[in-house]
DNA sequence: CAATTAGGCAACCATATGGTTGCATGTCAA
DNA sequence: TTGACATGCAACCATATGGTTGCCTAATTG
């Protein structure tokens, strides 16, 4: 769990996992392009993301692809906070409809519960 | 998104919150009971907690009433990390499943797909 | 009112974090 | 074989983070 959120709790590195997102497997040279920071920086932001089971990698020659591994984030989705509230199973369908947009159901009532709302 | 992903990487403050679900609206001292830290440093976790808006306070008195608020969790499921792959409606779906056990539910199998966890 | 209770503020400390630079190593290609 | 390219390693630095202690203020309550 810490690993993980830590992990993500960097825009620098959900940056690159966006760009793995985008495109799958690049090599650490690949990733550093465009980036305000030095190839070490993004090595390291690298070996977090690695440590956290968010990115695998392969070798091939001198080179190190890397590979974006979603199943953590589904983890954390299932395991931890999943486990909160009514926004629940409220959420996760809207975004499950979100996602399908075949039948249209009830506008998502964001119904107030528990707690005072913002955000 | 950082503040987020920063507040939850911390155990403690995920204990907080767990607490607080268990039993929303609980004052500070009734959070620091059987912690193994200070007072002062529930109050800090409080605050970080605050300032990512996962904890609204009210206060009553001299006291100082702390509640969940789950909806940046949906939040960055839905804004972020369901964004990712095809683990995407898969997983959602099956949290729904797990949560309305229409008929006899399996022992929850985690279905380690990815890494040993740890916490 | 006086004592107690709930919380806030500020300083301080050790360590983690994100970043840098410099150099070393491994691998591919001419 | 000799370089050029891709990455790794290590030291270093500034700041953030998690935690502590001490004291202060504001409500309650006897």
């Amino acid at each position: 769990m810490t690993d993980i959120f830590r992990a993500l709790a960097d825009e620098s590195r959900r940056e690159l996992l966006d760009r793995l997102f985008a495109d799958n497997g690049q090599t650490l040279s690949a990733l550093c392009t465009d980036l305000a920071m030095s190839r070490q920086a993004v090595s390291k932001h690298l070996a977090v993301l690695e440590a956290a089971n968010l990115v695998a990698v392969r070798r091939r020659g001198r080179e190190k692809l890397h590979y974006l591994n979603p199943v953590p984030l589904a983890q954390i989705v299932r395991r931890w906070i999943g486990k909160f509230g009514d926004v629940r199973l409220q959420t996760l369908l809207d975004v499950a409809e979100e996602r399908k947009p075949k039948r249209r159901r009830k506008p998502p009532a964001q119904s107030g519960a528990g707690s005072p709302s913002n955000s």
